[in-house]
DNA sequence: CTGAAAGCGCTTACAG
DNA sequence: CTGAAAGCGCTTACAG
């Protein structure tokens, strides 16, 4: 029942013309007659034929291939606010200009070496990374050895210049720090993520810049550091209440985080956000429908994966002359800021 | 800056063989004696050279490239719990195998004919499908061309046998119906998903095999299909709340129609799980951290994505003789299961 | 607008 | 155990 696979020899013979003429109607080089053109076509279409890619690889030495680098992290959490929209945006605009997407995720730390050789084989023609840390040595080596990669989200302040595409991290933290300085608030913590993530230094700094604004030095013990979990934010919220002179409102770098200080909240007998208000960051599904609703700052996440896929196609034509992004994030208000 | 590539040629002439001599120590071809794989060996190291896969693929005919196949349907939320252990399991599996992965995320309905190209074009060796429904007409297609495929849930029954692995979702929701059963209740609400998803069909047998088990008629009326949302969970749960002797208890096929239930159910002043018990299926992450927490029926995808990484390496080799997995569900009590 | 031919960088019978 | 050579299926100057 299998048909023996036809190749471009096949195609021109039946079609009474060259292969090199055959090549031409497939990769649409206008000098082809018309006439010509249509006749290999209905060829083409006729017999089912699809030109080899490993062919074409091979002779254009490119493979149409992207790969995204997603670094698993312990105490970390994919949300489904941040993998199924990047994936959605990434491969809808790749798809639209024929690339494809490979995935390598692993889990920190990992072995450099193994993913650039993913380049060096000549299996993909770039990098695309999402969540890798300031202190990861794989965008060094990428960028020293000239080879193509954007960064979802900013990352090691080594390097001088390179593509990325990052959430307005600061403006959202400041904006959420804001609005509790608006309500009155004067003892607001926040909640950071041990790990070195570079969006926890700028919602960090977003932090302190508002709170700059309302001339309020920021206090070391309204900041605690703990994973990026559930179990991270209870354990944090549990400190935070424990110390003299507690907040009256936190701002979380990460919804997980928040779900873990709500539980902490209850647990003492406050209340949410009468007592202790607060805003996270993602947007997770559920936060509408928590009870009390969460507050959050969201992020463009598709959108982010789209820009991040446009970025890719640009620096494979031109490495030097591009632009990197800063996609506006929003602050979602619901009751638990108060 | 940029090294010329070196070639294999390059690599023979620099050891002093032939080319067939280097290919075979790449292969690991055992015909090679041990003093000239070692030379070749360290002129490989010392050039830093990397075999060039479209080569070796267009020699191969094969790609070493599985394709991960996620339908992006509009009602269905690709969970925390869900994508990334699967990613996780797929490609630690394939990554020991030295076999990569690519990305389709698409969008429901779509051109099944794109994705076939896939593999008609070369790039793939074949395809893993996630996230796939009874009625997709992709399956089917990919059966009737003999090309290598393995599912991640049960798909299509016209197809008489196919390489899938599935959670146990008959037993799972066996379990959590027969929990409830054993606590009295007797009036047991299904909130089902409207679509078309095979796990969807099999848990609700398992909740009708345990009410049987009971001597209990499933109720039409206390079965409600909604779309496998917060929102759908919501609406079912508000439509079974008006009806005459409405339920005591509820199992669920998703926690997200959970989250949705349960705000439905407070929303009336009724409390969970005194007035109402409920039980979903997946285990999200903040499941054991909502209050209530919630009780719910884990499946195992992380090695739900190791068995289908085994299998989709097994049927390369062997398109006959394969052995599809159905992996234990774990019940997980919690508070609002009562 | 079209074709003959070299080239991309491997693998793999075949012969020794 | 090793090598010469054909073959995998394309693309792309080059010549006309």
């Amino acid at each position: 029942m299998k048909k023996v696979k036809i190749n471009i020899k096949d195609i021109a013979k039946l079609a009474n013309v060259s292969v090199a003429t055959v090549s031409r109607v497939i990769n649409e080089n206008p000098n082809v007659s018309e006439k010509t053109r249509r006749r290999v076509l209905k060829i083409i279409q006729e017999y089912d034929y699809y030109p080899s890619a490993s062919a074409q690889n091979l002779s254009k030495s490119k493979t149409q291939i992207a790969t995204l680098i997603i670094p698993y992290e312990r105490g970390f959490i994919l949300s489904d606010a941040f993998l199924p929209p990047l994936i959605k945006g990434l491969t809808e605009t790749l798809d639209q200009n024929e690339y494809n997407i490979m995935l390598s995720a692993l889990e920190v730390p990992y072995i450099p070496e193994k993913y650039l050789s993913l380049y060096k084989r000549g299996i993909v023609d770039g990098y695309i990374l999402a969540n890798v840390k300031r202190d990861d040595p794989f965008p060094e080596m990428l960028y020293e050895e000239n080879i193509p990669f954007v960064s979802i989200g900013k990352i090691s302040p080594k390097l001088k210049r390179y593509p990325y595409v990052d959430s307005d991290n600061i403006k959202g933290a400041y904006d959420a720090t804001l609005y509790f300085l608006e309500k009155g608030h004067k003892r607001i913590a926040l909640l950071k993520g041990t790990q070195t993530y570079n969006f926890i230094q700028e919602r960090y700094e977003g932090y302190v810049l508002a709170l700059k604004k309302y001339g309020i030095k920021p206090d070391s013990k309204l900041i605690v550091e703990e994973t990026l979990t559930i179990d991270g934010g209870y354990r944090a919220m549990k400190k935070l209440l424990k110390i003299d002179n507690p907040p009256t409102a936190v701002f979380s770098c990460s919804d997980y985080m928040v779900i873990g200080a709500m539980n902490a909240i209850i647990e003492e007998g406050l209340d949410i956000p009468e007592d202790v208000a607060i805003i996270g960051f993602d947007d997770l599904y559920i936060n509408a429908r928590i009870d009390p609703p969460l507050a959050s700052v969201k992020q463009e996440i598709e959108e982010i994966g789209k820009e991040a896929a446009k970025l890719f196609l640009q620096i494979l034509k031109d490495p030097i002359n591009y632009e990197s992004k800063i996609i506006p994030v929003k602050f979602i208000w619901r009751k638990s800021a108060g």
